[in-house]
DNA sequence: ACCTATCCATAGGAAATCTATGGTTGTGGC
DNA sequence: GCCACAACCATAGATTTCCTATGGATAGGT
């Protein structure tokens, strides 16, 4: 019954990544971004959300506290580290090969 | 430990749907016919591709017949059918849609 | 005789995502 | 005061997709 996807399979991590590459955020607000940028096209489910998150944290890709919120909340606050930047250069290139890859596939000739 | 993947998760169908719409043509040679458009970026397994083709068969996006090759050998030929057709319409949409989407996340601003 | 390329296919496991839940806490409307 | 809703976090279970490993058959070249 071919579902429609929210996102293309293993590309999540490099937008999280990158979406924090611009700023420390927390969660929600991660997924609210995503969902901004991409013109309401890419939406980020919680429960993808959050063990991506775990997932980044073990890598040591981002890390993790707790803060407050403007709007007087709890909130987790993740923040890029400096190898989770080396990480986002390393998919962000490959995500480009794959891309241009493929392209060469479907263009006609 | 990072492994590097042999081509993007959820473009696989697409891609062989693509490539039987240029020509009917068995399993080994669509997997020869991708790694070589792609110039050995995209290399599709053996054993991601003989389930792919069963999927695209129970989908009735394509049909096969068993015929012989060139080089005398028995080999099941894939033809795609106008469902497929369709279908490989609709994933090129929403694949086009979703780059795009991802690039505008991407995209520095 | 052997090796390699050509060809098909399945089983089992690993990884990523979604659905479905469940919970806490501010704020605004009534 | 109460209720609905938005803002937040998180996990469990199912599903899907892909990879690894395996097994088999046959043609052609050396």
């Amino acid at each position: 019954m071919a579902k429609r996807p929210d996102l293309l399979p293993g590309t999540l991590d490099m937008l999280i990544l990158k979406t924090l590459s611009r700023a420390p955020m927390h969660g929600y607000g991660i997924a609210l971004s995503i969902k901004r940028q991409s013109e309401d096209v890419l939406t980020v489910e919680e429960g993808s959300l959050y063990p991506a998150l775990q997932r980044l944290l073990l890598q040591g890709w981002v890390k993790a506290e707790w803060k407050m919120t403007e709007t007087k909340r709890r909130a987790r606050f993740y923040t890029l580290t400096a190898a989770g930047r080396r990480q986002l250069g390393l998919e962000l290139t490959q995500f480009e090969q794959m891309i241009a890859a493929i392209g060469r596939v479907l263009q006609d000739a």
